[in-house]
RNA sequence: GCCGAGGUGACAGAGUGGCUAAUGUGACCGCCUGCAGAGCGGUUUUUCGGGAGUUCGAAUCUUCCCCUCGGCACCA
């Protein structure tokens, strides 16, 4: 079966070939650095990570590319309300994004652009577009790139007609703006001598802010991706933005074959937004709930739906972790207590049924839904196995295998110990100690004093299980 | 106004022409257990927003209707 995907630009779901064979060139937009990550942004860079994962598991070689927008309006509004730098506060919020990424297991993309690391790139495009006529500099000193010259792109990507786009409700016209059409976007943007800003052959000014990711991908990917991706908010303008300066600028090369977006994400069945108060950032939601619960809740929704956050639905992903994480505990007792007997009681061929499966659902647009689906089906059927039979430590170990495998992909089965068990934790010689006493009470079916054993302990957050070959504990999740 | 997504069992959510409609959560029953936990089996579930139609056969196709949600130059 051959990896299908679905593409904004086609709006169908196509079979992926890379341009270049093996090579995939893989951009996403990553966020504007003016505050703490949110939810959102969590969503989005969980299922490209799981989108990219899987792609290097499948043996593509991927390159993948997410900037950093570190400059524009948002950054610079919001280090004048707080009176900082407005180069500190992006830095701040960078390194508290590329925190937020390692705690969710998002793996660093290979090139991590930042904007303000790239004016000169950045100029040296725009003066491309000017040199080439569709880009155009007024007598303020902004750069808008001449959306007329590209006419036959207007809606490519949102499928608007270019009236649908001038209706639009949202569709403003800034007093301020000195562009010639209405659907014209800026390039360059003036900038007074106390504003932020950097020297260009057109005075003084900052990047607009689709120009970035047409200048960054181009360096670290290709003129011509084979994904690219970001939420479905990105869609229009900055996309399409994209699509116009980029293709200008290569000598209208398709700029990207798939275009891949996110759906959003709901807080209560309300559109997440600071004027509801239903805002949540990353580090917020971290505090409550352990990162794997967070990473398993999104990958555990298809990247296209709209995911509902709240509390409940949060708690309810942790419980359907935590099923399978019991499943491999269940399996890491077996193989402790196993002999090498050679022994598969259909393992093998369980693991194999599972794999196809999985590859199956995945190649399906990414569908971990299902693929997760597959893998509780496993569980139940590996949990049967082992209570019924004894399979011998290779087949056990191959079951490990498998579970770390698809964690490759999926990065469900990361450390899920959260923040509330973390301070004051029993050593394991403690803990040690307390079975001991307990298995002592319980020789002698003093079960009052065993079950007061169990409850202290469980205060602490150690589970007791007492099974056929004896007593085991973990920690709770 | 334009564009899009979606309505599936208590809830969440797969499934797009054909075995008893995945899977998870919850609830209940049973097995196991000193009890509990974990696990296993079962029930909740002949049913897919409503009508009409196509078909040997539809949650899946056609058509009409009802409802919900989102986007439209701040946005992942």
């Amino acid at each position: 079966m051959v990896l299908k995907i679905y593409n904004t630009l086609t709006r169908e779901l196509e079979d992926f070939i890379p341009i270049n064979g093996k090579k995939v060139n893989m951009y996403v937009c990553g966020p504007t650095v003016y505050d703490h990550c949110h939810l959102g942004h969590a969503r989005s860079y969980v299922s490209f990570d799981v989108i990219r994962k899987y792609l290097i598991y499948r043996g593509y070689d991927v390159n993948y590319v997410s900037n950093i927008t570190d400059v524009d309006d948002k950054v610079i509004a919001r280090a004048k309300e707080t009176g900082e730098d407005p180069f500190v506060l992006s830095r701040k919020f960078t390194d508290s994004f590329i925190e937020d990424m390692e705690t969710l297991a998002v793996l660093p993309p290979d090139t991590r652009p930042k904007v303000t690391e790239h004016i000169p790139e950045i100029i040296e495009t725009i003066s491309t577009l000017i040199d080439n006529g569709t880009a155009y500099v007024t007598a303020r000193g902004n750069v808008y790139y001449d959306l007329t010259s590209s006419k036959e792109k207007i809606g490519i990507l949102s499928h608007q007609t270019e009236e649908g786009l001038l209706e639009g409700s949202g569709c403003r016209v800034d007093v301020e703006d000195d562009k010639r059409y209405q659907l014209d976007f800026v390039l360059w943007k003036t900038a007074t001598e106390e504003e932020t800003g950097w020297d260009s052959p057109w005075g003084r000014g900052r990047p607009g802010w689709h120009i970035e990711c047409t200048v960054m991908s181009m360096k670290y990917g290709s003129e011509q991706l084979d994904i690219h991706g970001g939420g479905m908010d990105l869609v229009f303008p900055h996309h399409e933005a994209e699509i116009h300066q980029s293709e200008s600028c290569s000598g209208n090369h398709q700029f990207s074959k798939y275009w891949m977006h996110n759906g959003f994400l709901t807080i209560d069945k309300e559109k997440m937004s600071k004027s509801l108060g239903n805002f949540f950032t990353i580090k917020e939601v971290l505090d409550e709930f352990p990162a794997a619960t967070i990473r398993f809740f999104i990958v555990y929704t298809h990247y296209r739906s709209t995911i509902d956050f709240s509390k409940e639905a949060l708690e309810e992903a942790g419980r359907a972790r935590k099923r399978l994480v019991n499943t491999i505990t269940n399996v890491e007792h077996a193989f402790e207590n196993a002999a090498d007997t050679g022994e598969d009681h259909g393992l093998t061929e369980l693991i194999n049924e599972t794999r196809d499966a999985f590859i199956d659902s995945m190649d399906d647009d990414f569908n971990t839904r299902e693929a997760i689906g597959n893998l509780f089906a496993f569980g139940r059927k590996v949990n049967s196995i082992i209570a019924d039979q004894k399979p011998g430590k290779g087949s056990l170990q191959d079951v490990l295998d498998f579970f770390s495998e698809v964690n490759q992909v999926l990065g469900i089965f990361i450390d899920d110990h959260g923040p509330a068990n973390d301070e004051h934790a029993l050593s394991d010689e403690e803990i040690a100690e307390m079975i001991e006493l307990r298995e002592k009470a319980r020789a002698e079916k003093d079960w009052a004093s065993s079950d007061s054993i169990r409850d202290e302990l469980k205060e602490k957050g150690i589970i007791i299980e007492d099974g056929k070959e004896g007593v085991r504990w973990k920690r709770e999740i």
